[in-house]
RNA sequence: GCACCGGUAGCUCAGCUGGAUAGAGCACCUGACUUCGAAUCAGGUGGUCGGGGGUUCGAAUCCCUCUCGGUGCGCCA
C-alpha cells in the first residue's frame, strides 16, 4: 500500500474525468504530476502540483484549474479536507483510518513492507572492490565495498538476481613486483639479510607471507633465477593476499558470489578473443595519439599503436590496447573481462569505481556499448576518495611507504556497524572526511547508535508489555482496533512510515543507498521525540494502565516503527541490536 | 590544456529528476529524568545555497560562463 502512488493515480483520474467532460483539452502530459509532503505540515498532510503543471497546456489559470480538480477530489473516500494555496498547490488531509490501515499493513507484511518487485528476476552483475591483491584493503576500498554491498542488498530485495563480483588483477608488473617482494621476505625468513628494494613492496604484511613460503616450500624456491620458482611464489602470494582480502571483507559483512581472475583471461585466450571481436567490428586501427597538453611527461614519444575507437562511443579520445613492447595495456584484459560479462547475459552490468579511476569510465562504457553492439549500457558509480583524519590532522597514506590505515584497523578500532553506517551517511559522489579519533571517542555523536538505540528502546517497551501479559504478536496487533491513535505526534510518525516505500524506490532507481541511512535517522528521531513526550505528559506513554485498547494501539505503532528500522538496518548490513551496553 | 566530481549555517553534510518561508547533526546558549532506557528530548542563536547570466508561474536543483578545491589524462594497475 503506497499512499502516495494511490493518490497520484486518483489525481490523474480526476484530470481524465475533466478531459472527458471537455473542461480540459485531452491528451495532457501528466508525467510531471507529483504528490509530495509539504515542507510545512500546517499546509496539509500532502499536496500536489497538478494544476501548475497542467495550467499552461490547458489554457486555464492554475488556481482556477485547482478549484475544478478540488471539486471532484474532495468527494474521495480517502480525503478528509482540501485547500488551494500559493500559486496553485492543492493541499489535502487524509482520514485517520488511512494512516491506521498503513500501520496494519506494515504489521502484516513485516520486514518485506515497502519492497516491490521492481526487478522481476532480472540478472544484475555488480562488480566492486576489485582491489589489486598486492596488499591489504584500506579505507578507500572500504567505501566501495560498503557501497556495492548495500546496493546489492537493495537490488536483491526488490526482485533482482544479483551477482557480487570481484575482479582480481593478478597479472602484470605490479604482481611481478609483489612476487619479488615476497621472495625477499622469503629469503629473510630463511635467515638472509633483508634489504629494502625500491621496486618492492615494503609493507610488514609480507613478512608473514615469507614465513608461510618457508613453511610450505622449505628452501626449494630460493633461486629466483628459475622462472618456475618465481611463478610459484607469485601464485602462492596472490592466493594468500586474496584470502586476507576475503577475510577482511567477511569481517566487514561483505560476501562475494564470484571472483574473476585477470590471469585466467589471458590463459583462456579471452583477451585475444575480445580484441578479435573488436577488430571484426572494425573498431581497432593503427594510429598516433597526441600528447596531452598539460601533461609534463618528458619521455613522451609519438608512435603508432593499436587503438580502439572509443571516441565513437562517447569517449574523448581513442585508447591504446598495446604497450610499446607489444604486450597488452591494462585496458585490454578489462575489455576481455567486460566482454565476458556481456556474454554471461546480464540484464544490468554495474561497476563501482574509486574516484581515482574516474578517467576510466568513458572508455569502459564505450567498450560495453561496442561489444554488445549497442544493446547493453554499463552503469558506473563512482565512490569519491576518503580523506582520513586522526586527531583532526590528515593522515597521509602511501602503499609504497607502507603507511596506511587498513580495513582491518578500521574494524578493530571503530567496529563494523559504525564504519558501515558512517560511510553511508555520505552520498557516494561526495568526498568523505573520516576522523578516526572522532569515530572512536565520540560515540554519542555517531548516528548508528542513535538508530540502534531507538530499536533497543522499543525492545524494552515490548518486553515490558509482555511482562504485563499483553499480547503483542504482529498478527494480534494488526487485527486490533487502532483507532485510539490520534495525537498529532502519532499521526505524524505514521506519515513518516508511509514514506518508506518511496525511500526504497529512490534508493534503488538512483543507486543511492545513503538515502536509507538518512531516513532511518529521521525515523529514529521521531520515535525518540514521541517517547519523550511521555516523560512530561504521562498520558502520552506507550503503556497506559487501565486503557488496554490505547496501549495495544500504541504498541502496534512502535512495533511498526521497529519493523522498518530493522528492515532498513539489515539492508545497510548493520546489526539491529536489542540492548545497548 | 582536457575530462569527471564537489563548493549549501562556525564544522560535517542532506535536500526526494523544478515547488511554498532552504534543513539535520555537531558546536554554542536556555530548559527537561523518583515512572516504558537522559547514548534521549524541547526551545534558541546561526545562510549572498561559490560569483554572474539564462530558461519559467517558480531554480540550491536545469542550461551557459567564471572561480576555487579534489581526482585523472599512452608505454602503472
Amino acid at each position: 500500500m503506497e499512499i502516495l502512488s494511490i493518490l497520484k493515480n486518483k489525481v490523474i483520474s480526476v484530470v481524465e474525468i475533466l478531459e472527458k467532460q471537455e473542461i480540459l483539452p485531452s491528451g495532457l502530459n501528466k508525467s510531471l504530476i507529483t504528490i509530495e509532503k509539504p515542507k510545512d505540515e500546517s499546509f496539509g498532510e500532502l499536496s500536489t502540483n497538478v494544476s501548475m503543471v497542467l495550467a499552461k497546456d490547458a489554457g486555464i489559470r492554475p488556481r482556477d484549474l485547482a478549484a475544478k480538480i478540488v471539486d471532484i477530489l474532495k468527494e474521495d473516500e480517502m480525503i478528509s479536507s482540501t485547500s488551494i494555496a500559493g500559486p496553485g498547490f492543492i493541499n489535502f488531509r487524509l482520514y485517520k483510518k488511512i494512516w491506521i490501515k498503513l500501520v496494519k499493513k506494515i504489521l502484516e507484511d513485516g520486514e518485506k513492507f515497502g519492497f516491490k518487485n521492481i526487478g522481476e528476476n532480472k540478472k544484475v552483475n555488480i562488480e566492486f572492490v576489485s582491489a589489486n591483491p598486492t596488499g591489504p584493503l584500506h579505507v578507500g576500498h572500504t567505501r566501495g565495498a560498503i557501497f556495492g554491498d548495500v546496493l546489492a542488498n537493495l537490488l536483491n530485495n526488490v526482485g533482482f538476481v544479483v551477482t557480487r563480483e570481484y575482479y582480481i588483477n593478478d597479472a602484470g608488473t605490479q604482481i611481478d613486483s609483489l612476487a619479488r617482494s615476497a621472495h625477499s621476505r622469503y629469503q629473510e625468513a630463511l635467515g638472509k639479510e633483508y634489504n629494502a628494494n625500491e621496486n618492492e613492496y615494503p609493507g610488514d604484511y609480507l613478512k608473514t607471507v615469507g614465513q608461510k613460503l618457508k613453511e610450505e616450500f622449505g628452501e626449494k624456491l630460493i633461486s629466483i633465477r628459475d622462472n618456475n620458482n618465481l611463478e610459484k611464489i607469485k601464485e602462492y602470494t596472490v592466493k594468500i593476499m586474496i584470502d586476507e582480502i576475503k577475510k577482511d571483507l567477511s569481517d566487514l559483512g561483505v560476501f562475494m558470489d564470484s571472483f574473476v581472475s585477470e590471469s585466467s583471461l589471458y590463459k583462456d585466450g579471452k583477451v585475444q578473443e575480445a580484441i578479435d571481436q573488436l577488430t571484426r567490428l572494425g573498431l581497432i586501427y593503427k594510429g598516433v595519439l597526441e600528447k596531452p597538453k598539460g601533461s609534463e611527461d618528458p619521455d613522451w614519444v609519438e608512435r603508432e599503436q593499436d587503438l580502439f575507437k572509443s571516441s565513437m562511443f562517447g569517449d574523448d579520445i581513442d585508447r591504446p590496447i598495446k604497450k610499446i613492447d607489444g604486450s597488452w595495456t591494462y585496458f585490454a584484459p578489462d575489455i576481455a573481462y567486460h566482454y565476458d560479462k556481456i556474454k554471461r547475459d546480464y540484464d544490468e552490468i554495474i561497476d563501482i569505481f574509486g574516484a581515482d579511476h574516474s578517467g576510466y569510465t568513458a572508455r569502459m562504457k564505450a567498450i560495453v556499448k561496442a561489444l554488445s553492439e549497442g544493446k547493453k549500457d554499463l552503469k558506473i558509480k563512482l565512490c569519491q576518495l576518503v580523506k582520513l583524519y586522526k586527531d583532526g590532522k590528515p593522515v597521509k597514506m602511501s602503499k609504497r611507504a607502507g603507511t596506511y590505515i587498513t580495513l582491518g584497523d578500521l574494524l578493530n578500532e571503530v567496529g563494523k556497524d559504525s564504519v558501515r553506517f558512517l560511510f553511508l551517511m555520505r552520498k557516494n559522489d561526495a568526498p568523505l572526511d573520516f576522523d578516526f579519533t572522532k569515530a572512536i571517542e565520540q560515540t554519542k555523536d555517531n548516528p548508528v547508535f542513535y538508530v540502534q538505540y531507538a530499536n533497543a528502546r522499543i525492545c524494552s517497551i515490548l518486553k515490558r508489555a509482555k511482562s504485563l501479559n499483553i499480547k503483542i504478536n504482529d498478527e494480534v496487533l494488526s487485527t486490533s482496533d487502532l483507532n485510539k491513535l490520534s495525537t498529532e505526534s502519532e499521526v505524524s510518525i505514521m506519515r513518516k512510515l508511509s514514506e518508506w516505500p518511496n525511500v526504497i524506490f529512490f534508493s534503488v532507481s538512483r543507486y543511492e543507498p545513503h538515502r536509507i541511512a538518512f531516513y532511518l535517522n529521521e525515523l529514529a528521531q521521531l520515535f525518540h521525540s514521541l517517547q519523550s513526550l511521555g516523560k512530561i505528559d504521562h498520558s502520552m506513554k506507550f503503556l497506559i494502565e487501565g486503557d488496554i485498547q490505547l496501549t495495544i494501539a500504541r504498541i502496534a505503532l512502535i512495533r511498526s516503527i521497529q519493523i522498518i528500522i530493522i528492515s532498513g538496518l539489515k539492508i545497510l548490513g548493520v546489526n539491529p541490536i536489542d540492548e545497548m551496553l
